[in-house]
DNA sequence: ACACTCTTCTACGTCCTGTAGAACTTTCTG
DNA sequence: CAGAAAGTTCTACAGGACGTAGAAGAGTGT
């Protein structure tokens, strides 16, 4: 269900890399290198509020902001992934099986040894 | 980028669920409540081959499989998306932090001790 | 050989996404 | 406060992905 385009990921990327919400016209200028309207900023920011990633305030130069954290949606991502699956433990072996050692470390500590 | 649409998931769902190659034929009756015709399902698993997630052998009734199980293709999913985030330590601790005690525990194992 | 089945080719409508002009609203500035 | 500047919303369109399938071609069975 979640899927997001090319310039809608690019766009939440700079809304998850900001500390607060980020005004249409700073987005315009970060995403320069696209050389994309100021409008075609607010289509997209309007869209993704509709899919319910993003939210405004109703300061003047609005304040566009992500609803959830970057590492949030991933891990939702993630849990929707695993949540497809009829056999979750399969996925989850397939998965433990596949992380490098560092993460695998991780995970050791992060469910308490 | 490994998006799949309403009936080529349901298709690949058929593939999954199969325990060898299956015929185009037989794929349009088991989508029989959807009433897609065989073209429609030879079409799709074309696309679904040329994105890599199906093959076929050269039988003449054709046999048409998925590349990879489910389990992997959630996994390898889960691991895309796991990629995706710069910070892939707090993803995992999102992660984590919200598996169920079954899968908790798990998780524990598969990781040795 | 002929009918039947399967496969490939080609095509079209719809929806999603990128793209932005036009029009409207709010804010700034003299 | 009027006019300009900046920001927001509305409306539209093109391209691509996907669902859908007819037409045509290839293979199989009798």
């Amino acid at each position: 269900m979640a899927s997001l385009g090319e310039l809608e990921r690019a766009v939440m990327e700079r809304l998850w890399a900001a500390d607060g919400p980020v005004a249409a016209t700073r987005l315009r200028d970060e995403l320069a290198d696209r050389g994309v309207a100021l409008t075609t900023v607010h289509t997209v920011l309007t869209r993704l509020e509709q899919k319910g990633f993003v939210q405004h305030d109703d300061a003047r130069p609005r304040g566009f902001s992500a609803r959830a954290s970057r590492e949030d949606h991933a891990a939702e991502l993630m849990h929707e992934v695993l949540g497809q699956a009829a056999d979750r433990q399969a996925v989850l072996a397939r998965f433990v099986g596949s992380v490098n050692d560092e993460e695998a470390r991780l995970l050791r500590e992060l469910l308490g040894r």
